[in-house]
DNA sequence: CTGTTAGCGCGTTCAA
DNA sequence: TTGAACGCGCTAACAG
């Protein structure tokens, strides 16, 4: 059974436990043949060393709580996949937490009260494990300041944010230019934009982006393209026929989501507009089905797994006491399928 | 600072560590009073027991280790999800290893020698954190008998199996029956399918379903409406053509997956002809694409949320010395959509 | 330089 | 209700 410890060793190998610790450890010059046979019982009797003694004593666990609000939402299998390809590296552990917010409250993000008790409950939990710090991966981009406390234990948020501690997000400004950027190098200039819910922290920093590229590439300007729509693909489905009906119809259309974007393209089916031919559009996130759709969906990715490795990273940089460095957000990534075409004229 | 320990307590409210223990674990009767001075002083100082400590002493760590294939495969997260949902009902906590099967090496499940490094190297940390089980999620269902040892550390598989431990596996014979009954109810009969790779268990499962099924309901056998695809889209579409444009075209087709059914769209497409109202279709799966693309597509949903909840509480069973009663298999649930058409004769 | 002894970290639990 | 041993590994202090 695995009630093997140190003492086994040390018996078996004739030495002090001592010596077995330094020579697991190395801290400490044992001589090579003693420390040999200590190395050969080990394999022996495939002896590893009880975490929870080892954690007691050095007062740090090597492991960090994630504390993910939906392993389900999309974005969060991909950030944790990052932070593994991190940990790993760095011999760290994690302990996840999945507050499973989606299912128990829904998007109703803005109703912090509903679910703070979820995440206090899991920072607790947290600390009494004796984690070393903690990744936050939310579901949603949003300020979360003064959702709980972590009691002086380091904390880095990403995909949101606080107004105190280190958050890693990819740059929304960015992206949305550089996508507009794509369209005019294609020969668009009456570009449309659908934004996503408007007090959304993303949908301000593309829509500022976007008219920074209007700006940038000398393009109309048409308040009548801008449209707030709420990230669902009803809202897509019926301002893209807005504008689309419009006396001045845009000859492509930015959508801050893909599944907006299957809305638009729900819109040009129905009024018998081919595209990419007669309308280009691009969306964004990157969706497992925008790949599926037809015709598919060009569309700008997040930097997912990078946020996840970054997030990490600034952790351990954290608890080394090192200063973090706030380097340059991740940036999203155009993915070009099917849905844009170079305008003719 | 974080290093309020039992004996702070203990001080604070004149008492032993030991009753401070008491009343925290309500081991023992501790006088009212004594009982809420203690509580009023572990409120005072935030206190929270240092889990290393206790699992040193306790020899169980209320944690379990969850080793996922890949959390980026589609199937992963909700069954994560299902565990997670479990855990908390009992208070047992998940340290997450992410073996990341599928950006290291790819799809090459056979080989594997490729992995099995990977996989006992998750094992023997788990092992070190004196995790008191664990559940390992497959990427693809699969035998993996004799994969790495546990050292009598209780296991259970989910969406793979091995040929000694419990493992929680849908029903496969029953997904593919039903969904055949479903569409002679919609007064189909010239019945079509195509599998998954062939050497997979989920194919040969599903392929005995459709055969239950041809005959229970008197169908029509064509060993020409059974072809052997490989999951992949490419297979669907060049297989769905072959059907569609043989002398004895079937009126609906059940594809393994609904990538594949994706494939048979465009092969329908291409040939002209209308889904569902020539063509029926059924995926599997309930991949998120298979709500976006047009018709949407009818599909088996795989009961992972209730795979995963099971796979804990069997882990749970076990770890209590109980029985794991194999229960009836979780069943897959048809989510009807726009691919499936009654039949019009 | 190599090896040993002994006390510690923190909570649990038995004997008193 | 309490004192003290204990679980397991680490490490300071000490001895050879």
């Amino acid at each position: 059974m695995s009630t093997i410890s140190i003492k086994d060793i040390a018996a078996k190998a004739q030495v002090s436990t001592a010596t077995v610790s330094y020579v697991i450890n190395g801290t400490r010059n044992v001589s090579r043949k003693t420390r040999e046979r200590v190395e050969q019982v080990i394999e022996e009797m495939n002896y590893k060393p009880n975490n929870a003694a080892q954690s007691l004593k050095r007062r740090r666990t090597n492991t960090i709580g994630v504390i993910a609000e939906d392993v389900t939402v999309f974005n969060v299998p991909e950030i944790i996949d990052g932070i593994n390809d991190c940990a790993d590296r760095l011999d760290m552990h994690i302990l996840l937490t999945n507050l499973r917010l989606d299912k128990r409250i829904g998007r109703q993000f803005d109703q912090v009260d509903a679910y703070r008790k979820y995440a206090e409950d899991a920072v607790s939990e947290l600390l009494g494990k004796q984690v070393d710090g903690m990744i936050y991966i939310g579901a949603h981009p949003r300020d979360l300041t003064g959702l709980f406390d972590t009691e002086g234990k380091p904390i880095v948020y990403t995909y949101c944010y606080t107004q105190n501690d280190v958050s890693i997000q990819y740059d929304d400004e960015q992206a949305s230019f550089e996508a507009i950027s794509y369209l005019t190098n294609k020969g668009h200039s009456r570009i449309a934009i659908i934004s996503g819910a408007v007090d959304s922290m993303p949908s301000r920093l593309r829509l500022g982006g976007f008219y920074k590229a209007i700006t940038a590439f000398e393009l109309p300007f048409n308040p009548q393209w801008i449209k707030m729509g709420d990230w669902e693909a009803e809202s897509g489905y019926r301002l893209a026929k807005e504008l689309l009906e419009s006396p001045e119809p845009p000859t492509a259309i930015l959508a801050m989501n893909d599944v907006m974007a299957v809305g638009v393209m729900r819109a040009a089916k129905e009024l018998g507009i081919q595209i990419p031919d007669q309308l280009s559009i691009i969306g964004f996130d990157n969706r497992e089905f925008s790949e599926y759709v037809s015709p598919s969906i060009t569309t700008m990715d997040l930097p997912l797994h990078e946020m996840g490795y970054k997030a990490m990273e600034a952790l351990s940089h954290i608890l080394q006491g090192e200063q973090v460095e706030t380097g340059e957000k991740p940036v999203c990534k155009l993915i070009e399928r099917d849905s844009v075409a170079e305008l003719a004229n």
